[in-house]
DNA sequence: GTCCGGCACTCGATAGCATCGAGTGCCAGC
DNA sequence: GCTGGCACTCGATGCTATCGAGTGCCGGAC
């Protein structure tokens, strides 16, 4: 049912059809190579692709536009992630050579560079801070009843949260129950903080209390700090109705779908989730590529570009994998 | 030339304009109450409207649109911050009682508090890092010749650098070197850290003279993680051409355009740029109303919101203005 | 003088209509 | 099983007529 000649014009159709967005006729896929048939043979061929469920004729006497589960088989069946070109390669290159600074700065620059490689948004999370090592912590006070705990994790993030005191507290009392704390949570991973022992003060132990829970519940939630968005105007670019683009728009400021987005595939390395596959209702007319990155053999993140159904699927590819690795690589050396 | 009848007419092509999208023809305006004359001198006197700049035809038998000049003359003399209703001062009034966390959570979601109100874009800019006075400084250690330096400030805000360190150090000098920069540091102005006087350990005045120049170029750029932008895509709903909303979207995204826009008029309190008032191409159909904010007494940061420049200027004024207004407060309240 | 009713005029928007052409489905023949 | 031929479909394009919201102007009324 699927014969070479018929995945031969299925990959016509829609190379053109996301080359294009017009609906590719049979006269254009006979004359392109690789494809030595007359029109009318191309024609009964689409009648059965149709059939089949790969292809999609908007009206009668139009020509044939790609189904989601037409891009489906081109992706899973026919596509090699094409190589990048050599200017491309070459952005890459200075780009990691070039970065510097702490994890947050690189994440983002990650995601202006892959917007830039594919010309449609992008998306790059950073781990999830509950499997990070605590490396330091510390309360600074803010006035009378309200500190801040700032905890350095072993990747290099900061995590912060407010505390509201019951009781004031001193300097003296904070220095105190900073030592107490870091004696006990230094080394820990965020995710199972053990509870505090008593230290015989019970205002620091309040604080330490305090503290540990407000980390707790800082781990729980994906740090919106280690989200970054980019992009997003290139990509609308790709719609040509306002609507649309209104709606990705939506899905994009809503993190938590973006990050659950990525993180359902994390462990399936690099994938590609299309039209209706990832389940959220207004991102129907898009798909993504995603790809997790590993910084010393771990997976610390997942880096994604977002796009219409009809994104240059090999460019796409080609970039996610090529920056995931180099992004893994690159985060490795500085450990 | 500019008599009360001619800004009556005036004012309702203004706010009919605003409400339909459309231009607006003298027999509307007539109809209009507080505009007792029939539509033939409504047309006289929007010539005259016209020749003065205050209005502009589209085309011959069409309406008449404001120009830029014509808002502004709105903005400035007819328009007074019209009050907001009863359920949007709810929810101001709810959303400042359940607001807390640290300064940075309570910036991002005043953003979206404006955007939700006004449905526009919106931006809010925290304080300019340099201003603010340092709590507390630490050296973290990340890997070998890694370390991170992290700095609470006054206002709340957590800044922190990468440094990479020409020789090795060890846990025991960092904490040398955080105790020694402690000293001098703690409670001086960020944007005027003195030199570390030499401790006599070399390597300690190497990871301090990084971590003291690391932290002046973080005080320079506008902390990026100090900018919040919201509600882009509520705003991309006011434009109907894919261009324009790829336009705005990508000002938006280059923070430090927006950051300069609102810093401009940071000394001119409540303030509304027009059009091409603000000299930023890309936003030519666009207009912004920015407040400050001042907690206790001290300008510490600004917001706004981005619209058409057809926006509705009497609840975004408003609804700047007021929650302009509690932010401070609330801000002033904790610290 | 100021305002207004009347009137001819403009011009985009809408609708109807013919035409064009890319594309189809089908059939008969090689 | 492939292909050329052919009638058919139907959106796109372009033309024309019509409609109507809106204008500018003039001459008369208060």
């Amino acid at each position: 049912m699927m014969d070479e000649r018929r995945k031969a014009i299925l990959r016509v159709v829609v190379e053109e059809y996301i080359e294009t967005a017009q609906p590719v006729g049979s006269t254009h896929v006979a004359r392109a190579p690789h494809v030595a048939v007359s029109p009318a043979t191309v024609r009964n061929d689409m009648v059965a692709l149709e059939q089949d469920g790969y292809l999609h004729q908007p009206h009668t006497s139009a020509g044939r536009v790609p189904t989601d589960k037409g891009y489906r088989f081109f992706v899973d069946t026919l596509v090699q992630p094409g190589p990048l070109d050599e200017t491309e390669l070459q952005q890459v290159g200075s780009f990691f050579a070039k970065a510097h600074g702490a994890l947050e700065e690189m994440l983002h620059d990650t995601s202006r560079l892959l917007s830039g490689l594919t010309d449609y948004a992008s998306v790059v999370v950073g781990e999830p801070a509950e499997d990070a090592m605590v490396r330091s912590v510390q309360l600074v006070g803010l006035g009378a009843r309200h500190a801040l705990v700032v905890a350095v994790l072993s990747n290099g993030a900061v995590t912060k949260a407010h505390l509201e005191l019951a009781d004031e507290i001193g300097e003296g009392r904070l220095a105190a129950a900073t030592a107490h704390l870091s004696r006990w949570l230094i080394g820990r991973v965020l995710s199972e903080l053990p509870p505090v022992p008593p230290s015989g003060d019970s205002l620091v132990d309040a604080a330490g209390a305090a503290a540990v829970s407000a980390l707790r519940s800082a781990a729980q939630r994906p740090d919106p700090e280690q989200v970054f968005v980019g992009g997003a105007s290139r990509m609308a670019a790709a719609f040509d109705a306002v609507d649309s683009v209104r709606r990705v728009l939506g899905i994009l400021e809503q993190q938590y779908v973006v990050v659950g987005l990525l993180r359902d595939v994390l462990d399936r390395g690099l994938s590609v989730a299309i039209g209706g596959e990832h389940g959220v209702e207004s991102l129907l007319e898009c798909s993504v590529v995603v790809a997790p990155y590993e910084v010393e053999g771990e997976v610390a993140g997942a880096i994604g570009v977002l796009g219409p159904t009809r994104m240059h699927y090999p460019k796409a590819l080609a970039a996610v994998a090529m920056v995931s690795q180099r992004l893994g690589r690159r985060l490795s050396d500085d450990a």
